[in-house]
DNA sequence: CGTCTATGTAGATGTCTGTCAACATAGAGG
DNA sequence: CCTCTATGTTGACAGACATCTACATAGACG
């Protein structure tokens, strides 16, 4: 369960748009990041889950935020964590889930020109 | 054609994901933004505007790095303009684009936790 | 083992989206 | 005024996606 970290956040992390125009495949694997973002409710999961106490939140306490059901929410936890926004780990009955903040890191800083910040959480 | 900016981002900027869970609010309107951006066309599109000299570019420049249509061009640049990450002026013949900096900030503000450079940014 | 709860998978369905061809508009320049 | 080039709009269509219901798996606990 305990996959590499994702390569794509790897490559596309390290040019500021604003800086030079994106390659063709830093641009695929960018958008693919965004696109897993780019829905509401993914979005509340991803900050439910960095927001928890512990840095860490199982799906029971997911689920009862929103108006949809299970197999719902466990479609969107998936594409969360294909996109290796997330990692998800048993312990005994509940699955626990937490973000990967170096990938949260690395999309912030392609975005302002100069993120020192950000490149050192990147870095570290 | 200079319309307000866009009221999306300024709503949706300052509580970093992973201080406190987004409301509902928050999350529908910066999934706008980032399903602007979920798309490599996109992201390559805004990627030339703000690395291009001037930090402007028209769209004969964009249109020759895809092997799309103008129409499909067209479309692609106007979800970047309704969604405010961009501007279009004409100027004569051509019209220009360039990219809202403080958008692009903003959004990169809400993805990391402390990011004084980018709070800086948004509030000048 | 059997059953109950928590989570995930599979398949179906309606909606959204990226792309194109065809047409429309806006300036430039004869 | 007419035509040429640059850009945008419309309508159509194929593929992707969010959501659901029905079913499957995994562990807890009697």
């Amino acid at each position: 369960m305990s996959k590499q970290l994702p390569i794509i956040a790897m490559d596309a992390c390290c040019s500021p748009l604003a800086r030079e125009p994106l390659s063709e495949e830093q641009s695929v694997e960018l958008a693919k990041l965004f696109k897993a973002m780019a829905d509401p409710v993914r979005l509340r999961l991803l900050s439910l889950i960095a927001s928890h106490a512990g840095g860490e939140a199982c799906v029971c306490d997911l689920t009862d935020a929103f108006d949809l059901t299970g197999p719902t929410i466990s479609h969107h936890l998936k594409v969360l964590r294909e996109s290796g926004l997330i990692t998800g780990e048993r312990r005994g009955t509940w699955v626990y889930y937490r973000v990967h903040p170096e990938v949260l890191a690395r999309l912030s800083a392609v975005l302002v020109p100069g993120d020192a910040a950000a490149a050192e959480v990147v870095s570290a």
